[in-house]
DNA sequence: ATATCATCCGTACCATGGTACAGAGTCAAT
DNA sequence: ATTGACTCTGTACCATGGTACGGATGATAT
């Protein structure tokens, strides 16, 4: 078994190498034993840095993150603190996905009524298409 | 029908005075015409300032919103155009909802399995509970 | 007419999430 | 043992999306 160096940790997690540093230095990644002058990592860490940015393309900030990742980690943590943590985070969750249902079909909507109109657009509203009700009708 | 000064149109738009000259910096928002000394406003710029904020939650950035802002104002701006922004957008906002319902899911799944377990965590894997199909099962 | 508030412009500062050096040390191969 | 690739620490820099401030001028109320 290789010894994985920063350099390859940051290729498996296809990230750049100064970002292992930063999320080293924020704490979402242990500061790994040193082999010699040299840290060397475990295959974990790089499942933990694609976690990461998995949870980040999803709205996570890194502190957000940080939380989830320390749910795993600290020893003192109980299942109710989980428990309450997943919960609210579901319920963030589909609030946005709530909202992203409603951008969506004002965008329907925009390139529907585009549909009937002609080369150039006339009195077009985008703003109107994104509140409910307004001109906006296919 | 009052004037609205700088100050009045950030109010009504729930945002600082300074977000509001910032947005006209970057050309979300006119310069509007100035009374003597003083810029003022109209309701419309309310109007724009709510829906930047109301798409920004949804995770545009600023330059997306300018370009959506722009398929209203820009005069040469056709048909086509906005048919064809607006279903890309549609395809950002399915993939956006699709992460989202996979991490929710995977947040059940989280929330589920600490319900089995008792007060103190034990072998357990946040980072699991996100990558489909692993040891994570309720 | 003068105090008090709001506005003006410009610039500086803040947090977040990185990215890019510089200058030194280390490791591995030849 | 020297080259070259990689790593070390530290600090500086970048974009985004604001927020705050200073010093001047304008508006308004008494």
């Amino acid at each position: 078994m290789e010894k994985i160096t920063i350099g390859k940790l940051a290729e498996m997690a296809g990230v750049g190498v100064e970002t292992v540093r930063f999320y080293q230095r924020k704490e979402l990644l242990r500061e790994p034993k040193t082999n010699g002058a040299f840290r060397t990592y475990a295959e974990a860490d790089a499942e933990k840095i694609i976690f990461i940015k998995k949870a980040q393309e999803l709205g996570f900030s890194l502190a957000e993150i940080k939380e989830l990742l320390e749910l795993n980690t600290k020893p003192r943590v109980t299942c109710s603190t989980v428990k309450q943590k997943t919960l609210s985070k579901i319920k963030e969750i589909e609030e946005k996905i709530n909202d992203l249902n409603k951008m969506k079909n004002s965008l329907e909507k925009l390139s529907c009524v585009c549909d009937e109109s002609q080369d150039q657009i006339r009195q077009f509203k985008v703003q109107e298409c994104f509140s409910v009700g307004l001109n906006c009708k296919c």
